[in-house]
RNA sequence: GGAGAGGUGGCUGAGUGGUCGAAAGCACCGCACUCGAAAUGCGGCGUGCCUUAACGGGCACCGUGGGUUCGAAUCCCACCCUCUCCGCCA
């Protein structure tokens, strides 16, 4: 969400971004709105104020016992009814009219974000690794089936397609993992673990972005609610109108939670395996800061997520998005893209993104130093830390033998029992 | 699921139609007193928005949204949340 006065400040600028996602002339419709709304509500405070004096002097001569006088006074309110009634109207329906509006226009990418239309103008950062010499590798779903332990059929029986049942040790990996990356980001990066709840209201949604345009790529209850797409709609939300104190920012927050999307714009995209699934698991990374502190944190943050597949030692390298492939909150943002040998090219296997102030605006989370008496909009940040699916992909991938036998990186033998491999003689 | 109670400022808590944005206490900040502190005294102490060059002025907010009324924290309706008892349950 935008602070209408920095749009009425700097017009061009919004319009500029705006137009380049195809929605030019918002900026107009938006100011003019303004305009409108704020005349509407000059009038009706007027007629208000006006309306709270009169009814002043009514109880005044009411305890006077001067009926003759109330009368008069009551007559004179009548006529300010009409006005009272329409600028009222106009002020409801062109307040609601602005913030819808404003609702579904996406954030304004930050300075240093290079401007394209998609992938392709995304810009290599830098690059971690080689990737193994692997001749013919076989995919994760060859690997995962061969061993006995991956099976999509099950899966799609009670589930549908985009599903998978994972079972012995590649069940164990999986929560090696997951154990391993919490670890890792609470002990030596600082964050603190959060075990949020899965179902959320509109209102959460809302306030990380999601709601109102993306509605149908998530997952809706009977009841109303809506089951995270990430655990960035919990734990942005832990700040949810509240004033946060500065001296306790940045706060960073982590959690380890299966994340639910219904993938409705993906139809025909990565079908095969593990890529794409309607139900994963993910380690979350959540900032939140002041305004000046998020440009660091980000850098941080990314800093955070590189050091899962540095452990892991996958090959990897980290993007900066241009302007066109950004999601919808974001300001600027970083996906980190791991080597995946049976499609001989990088996949994103985390997303950093700066948001600004644009979720905190649109949750109403605050922050005010001690002494200070005006309240600043918090800056919010979120990242991947790693998506656990992706990297278990990314382990069978790399680690594979010319046997399909995959062996376990160093770092995930204390979480796998001591286990140094999967599969062949072991 | 059944029955009941309740949501007021950072906290406690008064207020059941009219100078109530809201008593009082606590906490906090400033000043005075003091060598200093405590105690005491005086003053201050919520958020958002509109307007103004500024000083200032105004509007709204007593869980949320509607309604009644000249006027609502107070009356009516709906919803949300919390608590207690019973039932069920990992």
């Amino acid at each position: 969400m935008h602070d209408i006065k920095a749009i009425r400040d700097n017009p061009d600028l919004y319009e500029q971004a705006w137009s380049a996602k195809g929605r030019s002339g918002v900026t107009a419709e938006a100011l003019a709105l303004d305009a409108t709304l704020r005349a509407a509500q000059t009038a009706l405070q007027k007629a208000q104020s006006r309306r709270n004096d009169l009814s002043k002097q009514i109880g005044q001569a009411k305890g006077r016992k001067d009926e003759a006088e109330a009368a008069r006074l009551m007559a004179e309110v009548e006529t300010l009814k009409g006005v009272l009634e329409t600028q009222g109207a106009i002020e409801r329906e062109t307040g609601e009219a602005l913030r819808d509006l404003l609702a579904g226009l996406p954030n304004l990418p930050a300075a240093d974000v290079p401007a394209g239309a998609d992938e392709n103008d995304n810009q290599e950062v830098r690059r971690w690794g080689e990737p193994f010499a692997i001749a013919s590798p076989k995919d994760h779903v060859d690997l995962g089936e061969t061993l006995g332990l991956m099976d999509f059929e099950a899966a799609a029986r009670m589930s549908g397609s985009r599903f998978v049942v994972l079972k012995g040790q590649l069940a164990r990996l999986e929560r090696a993992l997951g154990q391993f990356m919490l670890d890792l980001q609470t002990r030596e990066h600082g964050y603190l673990e959060v075990s949020p709840p899965l179902l959320v209201r509109d209102e959460a949604v809302f306030g990380t972005g999601q709601l109102p345009k993306f509605a149908e790529d998530l997952f809706h209850t009977e009841d109303g609610r809506w089951l995270i797409p990430t655990a960035e709609v919990s734990l942005t939300n832990l700040v949810r109108d509240q004033i946060t104190p500065t001296e306790e920012l940045p706060l960073r927050l982590t959690a380890l939670t299966h994340c639910f999307r219904s993938e409705a714009g993906a139809s025909g995209r990565d079908t095969r395996g593990m890529i794409r699934q309607h139900q994963f698991q993910k380690v979350e990374l959540v900032s939140i800061t002041t305004p000046d502190q998020s440009d660091e944190e980000h850098e941080r943050m990314v800093g955070c997520a590189e050091a899962v597949l540095k452990a892991l030692e996958l090959p990897f390298r980290t993007m900066l998005l241009c302007s066109g492939d950004m999601g919808f909150s974001a300001r600027k943002t970083y996906d980190l893209e791991v080597w995946i040998p049976s499609e001989g090219r990088y996949r994103e296997i985390s997303s950093c993104s700066n948001c600004g102030d644009f979720q905190g605006r649109r949750m109403n989370a605050r922050t005010k130093a001690a002494g200070e008496k005006a309240t600043r909009i918090v800056h919010t940040l979120n990242g991947s830390g790693l998506a656990v699916g992706r990297t278990l992909v990314a382990i069978l991938e790399n680690y594979q033998d010319e046997n399909g036998a995959i062996a376990i990186p160093q770092a995930l033998h204390p979480y796998m029992g001591g286990l140094n491999r999967i599969g062949g003689d072991a």
